[in-house]
DNA sequence: AAGTCGGGGCA
DNA sequence: TGCCCAGACTT
């Protein structure tokens, strides 16, 4: 028995869905775990373009796999959170150790991906592989909560309530199901949208929670800060990795702390962190010989961030 | 459960 | 300016 919230939802979608290329009928298993994981914090309109230049460079996971990292960063641009760049390199070569270059088609193998969590798992499974999956995103979560609950907004972290609703209102049969899922998520992203809801456009207007009451404001949770951007360790990191992606020699500290805004122990800590995510590398470690030998092997990243005779550059 | 991690567009 | 965007991962 389908839930009455979903018909309307699937019948609006026949006709209001976006004609995206990971949609397209020739689309793989993995160009469709590309977007999920370039979609991740990331608005539709800016990853389409980039989708497209790169999953006609690297087709498969093997091309991927194969490619060196300092041109999959350049090639992610500033997309954001380059480590998923970083993550979605290690995934495609997982795929090819573990599972012969083939995306596997269970959703415990999906999580153990790099990269892959809940809800790339789910999504995966439903959107590439057509399976039933319960898939969570912002956007499920908005309209459910608005739908079902009643509230504006959800709850900042996701509930077992959350879970349990979305859950229930997955149709059984993996058709249906898979198709629900893009169709929800589509009426989060067009109609039910967390700045200005169209509930003049929506097919579950009627039915929903929210509007009936009067659609009230959000229930005044403690308003937490959100970290500025001006100024911000992620400001610099990101100025760090544009100077590097631009870049096509090893660049010294001096030069590289030069272009970068902040003050010298936040420049110096970034550079640190980038390091130690993998980010970057130093590729010409010239440690000066310390005065204790024993030392020489404790020699860590902050050592050479701190030594300006070393080169930075993209890891190869 | 809370922090961290990019970047751009829009009200 | 503040908020939002198909989250994952670490602590």
């Amino acid at each position: 028995m389908l839930h009455p919230l979903v018909p309307p939802v699937l019948a609006w979608f026949d006709t209001a869905a976006r004609d995206l290329p990971w949609r397209a009928a020739d689309r793989t298993p993995w160009g469709v775990l590309v977007s999920e994981v370039m979609l991740q914090q990331t608005p539709v309109a800016r990853v389409e373009p980039l989708w497209r230049r790169w999953m006609m460079r690297w087709p498969t996971p093997a091309d991927l796999a194969e490619e060196s990292t300092a041109e999959v960063l350049r090639a992610w641009d500033r997309l954001g959170y380059p480590r998923r760049a970083l993550r979605l390199q290690e995934c495609a070569r997982a795929v090819v150790e573990r599972h012969d270059g083939e995306l596997p088609r269970t959703e415990a193998e999906l999580l153990a991906l790099p990269g892959v969590g809940t809800y790339t798992a789910a999504a995966v499974m439903a959107f590439a592989h057509g399976r039933r999956a319960v898939v969570v995103d912002t956007n499920v979560r908005r309209v459910l909560s608005r739908a079902i609950a009643g509230d504006a907004l959800p709850p900042p972290s996701l509930t077992r309530g959350e879970l349990r609703d979305a859950a229930t209102l997955v149709p059984d049969d993996d058709g249906t199901a898979s198709r629900w899922s893009a169709a929800v998520m589509e009426l989060g992203a067009l109609v039910c949208t967390a700045r200005s809801p169209r509930c003049d456009a929506c097919p579950v207007a009627e039915q929903c929670a929210w509007r009936r009451a009067g659609r009230p404001p959000d229930a005044l949770a403690p308003v937490r800060r959100r970290q500025a951007w001006h100024g911000t360790d992620r400001q610099v990191r990101g100025r760090i990795m544009a100077e590097l992606r631009a870049a096509d020699h090893p660049v010294p500290a001096e030069v590289l702390l030069a272009a970068v805004p902040g003050d010298e122990t936040q420049r110096r800590r970034c550079l640190a962190g980038l390091l130690a995510d993998g980010l970057v590398a130093a590729l010409e470690p010239l440690r000066r010989p310390s005065a204790g030998a024993a030392d020489a092997e404790d020699a860590d990243d902050d050592a050479a961030v701190r030594d300006d005779a070393v080169l930075y550059g993209l890891p190869r």
